[in-house]
DNA sequence: CCACCCATGTAACAAGTTACATGATTAC
DNA sequence: GTAATCATGTAACTTGTTACATGGGTGG
């Protein structure tokens, strides 16, 4: 029960329509919980419904007409209890590491080229938030709370590629040099 | 689609029937790919009508009654292309990291306990992990691929328990001692 | 006027989750 | 014989993905 919570987190940030919400799912919430517009605009219908979001006014409603949405007071309070519970991290699930283990039963033809492909998505992706740390996050200065929790949540994003990078680096000189 | 290559992986290292693939993983491939038995059940009858696995012959097929499942030609086929193919990276998804976002917006109560919480659970698995590689994983001997390549997807479990360890402790450190 | 992009959606499906149903076997 | 456990399954639902549909505005 996540994407409700991520679409409210960005209306708080920013009320927006569908679609800006997509590009910011693209480029930055959705670097920890990507969803798709189709999603996003399902579950914005499902929030206004309960009263949680509304759409701001508009003269007449019609189909492919920008809907500006903002979070009401029912919103941010589900928002704010959601964040005082409690959830149990989810087993991890990754495809890569299945493949590795299924090349330790069939042989593991073609592995190598993957793990080079993946790493440098790694890297690139590494790079990226490493661009933005720089931008958001100058300085050792005393910062607010807000601005602490946010560069924690990057620092989350950074650790993460950098133990991909590592993983795969250590995976590819294990394998050897030829497959 | 890794589901069904997970079950012809397990089914490959020792033919087994649903509730045993079932307790397979939940301490083994679970560990990066978990799955109920629920869907399981469901796979293998999947995998049953596309001719890649075969239930061993039973007298008399009867509901309740245990049935054996090996992998045919098909299946180790379709395994064997898995692996070199090729599939790109999912997003990753975290609820925690994206909770913390959202503690930046409508404030962190409650925020640390669960850090808290989580930590102990890592710490947990990471000892788990770390019991098993001993067991299985002993001493610097010249090994097999297949083994290498095993340990290679126990030490990526590793690490991973090992990040979030240090981010959780991190995330405390920078919280406060209060909040 | 038509191609293109903005914006909102529908429909169909695939994958994963939760709750429950049913028969067979074993221990007491 | 009955309770517990083994074992296989159904059903209903939620979440996520893929493909397509519809309308509005803008540039050429």
């Amino acid at each position: 029960m996540s994407l409700p919570h991520a679409i409210l987190t960005a209306l708080l940030e920013k009320p927006s329509s569908g679609l800006e919400l997509t590009r910011r799912f693209d480029k930055s919430i959705g670097y920890f919980w990507s969803a798709t517009h189709q999603q996003i605009y399902r579950e914005l219908g499902k929030l206004e419904q309960a009263g949680q979001i509304r759409a701001l006014p508009a003269p007449v409603p019609v189909r492919g007409q920008r809907k500006e949405y903002e979070v009401l007071p029912a919103g941010r309070a589900e928002l704010s209890a959601w964040v005082g519970g409690t959830e149990d991290p989810k087993p991890m699930r990754s495809a890569l590491l299945l493949r590795m283990r299924a090349a330790a039963v069939v042989g593991s033809a073609g592995l190598r080229a993957e793990l080079e492909r993946h790493l440098s998505l790694h890297q690139g992706q590494l790079a990226e938030y490493l661009a933005i740390e720089e931008r958001d996050f100058p300085a050792e200065r005393r910062r607010s709370e807000p601005d602490r929790l946010r560069h924690l949540v990057l620092r989350g994003g950074v650790e993460l590629e950098r133990f991909w990078v590592e993983w795969l680096t250590a995976a590819l000189a294990e394998l050897g040099p030829e497959e």
